[in-house]
RNA sequence: GCCUGGGUAGCUCAGUCGGUAGAGCAGCGCAUUCGUAAUGCGCAGGUCAAGGGUUCGAAUCCCUUCCCAGGCUCCA
């Protein structure tokens, strides 16, 4: 009998009989491996174990320790879960089941229109561990698209799924089932199969570290014009040791969640009295909004900015010039009807003022490039379902500039703009950044296919000019002009669009605004739209999720906390604060009231970068102890002077304690 | 806007079968004076989100509205 050839991951060559599998190739490699394996990629495409194998292949074991692995076990249980749901639920019908970053979920619509609640996924749960304690094997089979359209005559999204691929139309990957003649199905058990590309585990016996984690409704598509769906959203991992390392990831998380911590350090709220997206900020969180606003401030500065502010309300004119009521009336707060039918509405963009301060009077080209900056408070009607702590509110303040400049100018511009976003975000501690290029909205887009492609080219070559990793975002672009984001990641290893970049060619054409060139001819100037915080709130929300509430010192609301031990030091105790606050340094005492450890107890709750302590030896050798915030070993006798030297200092470095 | 789940003291939460409101922390008062993460005692604090309904009786059951959370859609 021939043999076949296939050549592993190392690089080295394995013989093997004719017909051999990807199964017969892991028990060739190693019992333990046979044991463990779920699948394989041949030639880069993962594959069922039960795959043929063909002389010259590169096959890898696919194991469930791997993104590969996990993949597939999540893929699987997917299948198992619709299985569980068509069983507890006769005449169920089931959509899609894909996985997605750290577990998966299914779509369905329930006989009757009925709705899952939090308390049937027990029930969920329970019924997927029967069929898995069946070890139900997952058989593939190949399908005409007739074939396939009678097999799933009672599965009515299944269907469109079909006739999509049969248009050549299932070109995304929840779609991916077969080319346009042919498609495949896995079958689990004579009642239950399902559409799918695969790979899948052999059988549902080596599924089980999964959680069921919640219930959500879903549009069909993705598209709110369709019926919504009920989604249940699940995990599953290679082991019930991963699955609980998931979990406590989540909780970490939630831990940073910087709605609960601007409770806990007293930062903002939200009252009910203001309606949802609207936040207070209190004395501490203020502070902390004060210094991000102050040191940008003086950043743009540096950076040549032009200072402007301009109101919250305006009438209906600006934004219909602009272009924004056509778009994004829907986003807007209504207007207000005023002066014999005015209309006046809140402003959800600074651009348009700007637009007017650049045509308050002719420009030269000799004032290109102009920035103009302004925090500016917008007002967006964002919809009830998706306000979120600070991140996505009703009311906020953009750290806004839109600079005027030449075509000319425009190139050198952004890649200065560039470096100078990345310098900013890198003083506030944010160190891992990644580029996303937006283009062209299809269906809401104004300006010429020239202008576009201009601007698109321009951005994606400053981009890429900047040495980050460049990610393309097809047709996610504002109306009038491409962006390029920053993308931040944070400590816990998630990302964040902060600071955007956007071309605009069209709204100076639409304000008609224009310079005096060189030739003394008339010229349209290019405007460039840039937040870098994107807005104050979300900033602080991402800085505060990142830190975990314990901020560097320069951003910390109060930076030190002395305390005398007892009552007969807190007049040294106000003294170190005098010395400290002489330098602006946020000090306060804590009176000798109560005992000191439990003042110590109450400073570090609030995440105080410094506690200083002070007693006997203090007052006459003009020191103190200095407790740092991640320290558990306090130090004794550091001369006040000294300590106030390295605060300073630390500050100045935008530090914190936990660095030292 | 849609789906699911919530809303009890400033905060975190308990409250059984429908029988009339509880704890810890925080706050206030008094005592305590202490060298590095909770001193003791006492006091006060509530339109149980709001409105309506069922009931002899509603925090509890029903309806409406508001707000919050997790998703979906959206995000100039």
């Amino acid at each position: 009998m021939p043999d076949i050839e296939v050549l592993l991951p190392d690089g080295s060559a394995r013989t093997l009989p004719e017909g051999s599998t990807a199964h017969d190739l892991a028990a060739s490699i190693g019992p333990r491996l046979a044991a463990d394996a779920l699948a394989a990629m041949v030639d880069g495409v993962p594959r069922d174990l039960n795959t043929p194998l063909h002389t010259g292949s590169r096959v890898s074991i696919v194991t469930p320790a791997s993104d590969e692995g996990r993949d597939i076990l999540r893929h699987s249980t997917a299948h198992v879960l619709a299985q569980a749901v068509t069983r507890l639920w006769p005449g169920a019908k089931y959509a899609i089941g894909p996985t997605i970053r750290d577990g998966f979920y299914y779509d369905f619509a329930l006989p009757g229109g009925a709705h899952f609640s939090d308390d049937d996924l027990a029930r969920i749960e329970e019924m997927m561990r029967v069929i898995i304690g069946e070890d139900q094997p997952f058989v593939r089979h190949e399908h005409s698209i007739d074939d396939a359209l009678g097999l799933f005559r009672d599965q009515p999204y299944k269907l469109e799924i079909i006739e999509a691929v049969r248009r050549g139309e299932a070109d995304d990957e929840l779609d991916d089932v077969g080319d346009a003649t042919a498609v495949s199905t896995y079958e689990n058990s004579p009642s239950f199969r399902d559409l799918c590309r695969g790979p899948h585990v052999p059988s549902t016996g080596r599924l089980g570290h999964f959680a069921l984690t919640r219930v959500a409704g879903a549009y069909w598509r993705g598209d709110e014009h369709n019926e919504q769906l009920q989604r249940i959203y699940g995990t599953a991992f290679e082991s019930d040791d991963a699955l609980a390392a998931h979990l406590h990831q989540l909780a970490e998380a939630e831990r940073r969640d910087h709605r609960r911590l601007g409770q806990e350090l007293d930062l903002f709220s939200f009252p009910g009295e203001l309606g949802p997206g609207l936040a207070i900020f209190h004395p501490k969180g203020g502070t902390m909004r004060r210094v991000m606003e102050e040191y940008s401030r003086a950043r743009h500065v540096a950076g040549d900015y032009e200072f402007v502010y301009s109101p919250h309300i305006t009438k209906a004119d600006l934004f219909e010039t602009s272009g924004h009521l056509q778009w994004f009336a829907e986003g807007m707060y209504p207007p207000m009807e005023l002066d014999e039918g005015q209309r006046y509405y809140l402003k959800p963009m600074n651009c348009p003022f700007h637009v007017l301060i650049f045509k308050s009077r002719q420009r030269s080209y000799r004032e290109l490039p102009l920035r103009l900056f302004e925090f500016g408070s917008v007002y967006r009607y964002e919809k009830s379902g998706v306000v979120h702590g600070l991140t996505r509110v009703r009311g906020m303040t953009q750290d806004d500039a839109h600079i005027f400049c030449t075509r000319e100018q425009m190139g050198e511009e952004l890649s200065n703009l560039l470096t100078f976003v990345l310098n900013l975000l890198r003083d506030f501690g944010l160190r891992e950044f990644y580029l996303e290029l937006s283009t062209r909205p299809p269906g809401k887009a104004v300006g010429t296919d020239e202008e576009w492609a201009e601007a698109e080219a321009t951005l994606a070559s400053v981009a890429e000019a900047a040495g980050l990793a460049l990610v393309r975002d097809e047709g996610g672009g504002a109306f009038y002009g491409p962006k390029i984001s920053v993308q931040v990641g944070d400590a816990i290893g998630r990302t964040h669009q902060l600071s955007t970049i956007q071309l605009d060619f069209q709204t100076p054409q639409r304000f008609d605004a224009t310079f005096v060139g060189a030739d003394n001819a008339r010229q349209r100037p290019i405007m460039i739209h840039r937040a870098l915080f994107g807005s104050v709130e979300r900033m602080m929300a991402i800085l505060i999720e990142h830190y975990a509430g314990a901020m560097p010192t320069w951003l910390s609301p109060d930076q030190v906390r002395v305390l005398g031990v007892r009552d007969a030091h807190d007049e040294y105790a106000r003294e170190v604060v005098r010395v400290l606050r002489a330098d602006g340094v946020r000090a306060s005492v804590e009176a000798a009231d109560e005992p000191l450890g439990a003042r110590i107890r109450r400073a570090k709750m609030e995440k105080i970068p410094y506690v200083v302590v002070v007693g006997d030896q203090d007052v006459s050798a003009r020191s103190v102890g200095v407790n740092a915030r991640g320290s558990n070993d306090p130090e004794r006798g550091v001369p006040l002077d000294d300590f106030r030297r390295r605060l300073l200092d630390q500050i100045a470095a935008h530090g914190s304690p936990e660095d030292d």
